[in-house]
DNA sequence: TAAATAGTGTCTTTGAGACACTATTTC
DNA sequence: GAAATAGTGTCTCAAAGACACTATTTA
């Protein structure tokens, strides 16, 4: 359901008066991920004001509401998380590298007190995208960089305990352990690995890419003949990529994305068993 | 990130005014499904008021921000989806039948003119419940009820042609299939088939649940086996129930839930491959 | 030349699903 | 007694993973 506060629409709006409510803030936070060097990689700004100044936060700001006529200032949530991630990587959002980023809702956080300056309401979206350049800081961000995550010491996907992941601003280490684990899930029965990749790569760059994201290294052999068994999940271009491995071995052959949405059967990750209790 | 409206936290106070920001509005909104007499069922409110004034709508409603200070009434975003579940349903929150429900987070929709009347953020949830009593109307709703999820004509999932899922007030349409579609993928990888259920149950009233959500016959030999094989799904309580099947057969046993989060191996649906592409 | 790597072959084990069958209960 | 159902046995096929092997490339 929605607001009651007056019986209809013209009624509402000639009675409209913020101070009605409680007034409440709605951000957009993303949990950008690259690989970089073969290392899983998330997008962190500096903050340069109060609260949390000079601690590194996840990249994000307002959502422009526009108003009770909701205008055409006014902004999807979607949108809005393009729209931060353009402004901190000073990539354009439409056409450029950021057209090949996959970008879906990762969930809500609005408890009481995350914010210590007013109730904030923050929808966290989740953003895979190939190798881009080092981004420059915008807006009110002090610094922008790609940050290593096995460098940030989170807590695993399950250990909650407190303190263990109190290296970012607000609860941002929180978020991006949610998008850590939605990451690796979303790589078992989606092809999104490829999202990580440019638009052609090779077998052994799809498994790098799981093998960053789970942080486990794969059978090099068993992982291509299942990558290539799945339907729908690569197709060859035809070409061979023009270097071998980095230290020898035959030069692996190019495929691109395919146009399943699904992984059937999945790609599930081996040695989850302390997961399931 | 969070607003940048002044540079400290007592500046800001000092200084705050809600007509600085667009006005917002947060709700929450239910997705709560039950089974009753083997079909899959969804808790709707009739609306009393204007927009959609008579329409059927899914149960929810504001956000108890708590103003700037965020003291005790500020209210955390489950703790309102439970407040929502408990006004409709006339149950009590804790230690009642809403104790055993279970709640999870099912997405975010804050699309602009999705409510008429202004900017409005909804953050909706998706419980699992066991049988319930039928509803009483309470708050604004004019009328409450558990209705049969076929018998509102909505799209399949991934059918989004606009049009096709116009039943319900606002886009709880799409809410709602979103939150089918989340229901049908949880029972594959997760025990929480049985939350729907009470405490205790036979394999075949288990294998019922998972029909009604997938919409599909199973075969009773090879459920049963399965459900059995997976550790920590359920566990026997070495009782019996205390009558066959409907219409005849043997009386089967009675189990509770285990202590698996995750279910490994999955129960996977079958005949997806519609889905894939 | 040595080491690393791409890609394929093969074997074993596990699990899903089809089918069959017995025992038990309801109508 | 007829029909339906709970639960188990068994067979087949698909798939995951371990291991082995060849061919190709880099340092």
């Amino acid at each position: 359901m929605t607001p009651e506060p007056r019986r209809d629409e013209s009624e509402f709006l000639a009675k409209y008066d913020p101070r009605d409510y409680d007034p409440v803030a709605v951000t957009v936070d993303v949990v950008a991920l690259t690989i970089r060097d073969g290392a899983l990689h998330v997008l962190l700004v500096r903050r340069g004001n109060a609260p949390y100044e000079g601690m590194w936060a996840l990249p994000g700001g307002f959502v422009q509401a526009g108003g009770p006529l909701q205008g055409t200032d006014a902004e999807d949530l979607p949108d809005a998380a393009v729209r931060e991630l353009a402004e901190e990587t000073g990539l354009s959002a439409k056409g450029g590298a950021l057209g090949r980023v996959h970008l879906e809702q990762l969930g809500t956080y609005g408890s009481p007190g995350r914010d210590p300056r007013m109730r904030v309401i923050s929808v966290a979206y989740l953003a895979f995208a190939p190798e881009l350049p080092d981004p420059e800081a915008g807006g009110d961000a002090a610094d922008a960089a790609w940050a290593p995550v096995d460098a940030l010491g989170l807590a695993e996907s399950g250990d909650q305990r407190p303190g263990t992941t109190r290296r970012l601003a607000f609860d941002h280490a929180r978020i991006l352990s949610d998008g850590l684990e939605r990451a690796r899930g979303k790589l078992e029965y989606t092809p999104l690995a490829a999202a990580f990749c440019g638009g052609e790569f090779t077998i052994p760059e799809l498994r790098s890419v799981y093998e960053a994201v789970w942080g486990e290294e794969l059978h090099a052999g068993n992982f291509h003949r299942k990558v290539l068994s799945v339907p729908g999940f690569v197709e060859s271009t035809g070409a061979t990529s023009d270097r071998g491995g980095r230290r020898g071995g035959p030069r692996p052959r190019l495929y691109r994305a395919g146009d399943a949405r699904l992984l059937h059967p999945a790609l599930l990750r081996p040695s989850r068993e302390e997961e399931i209790r």
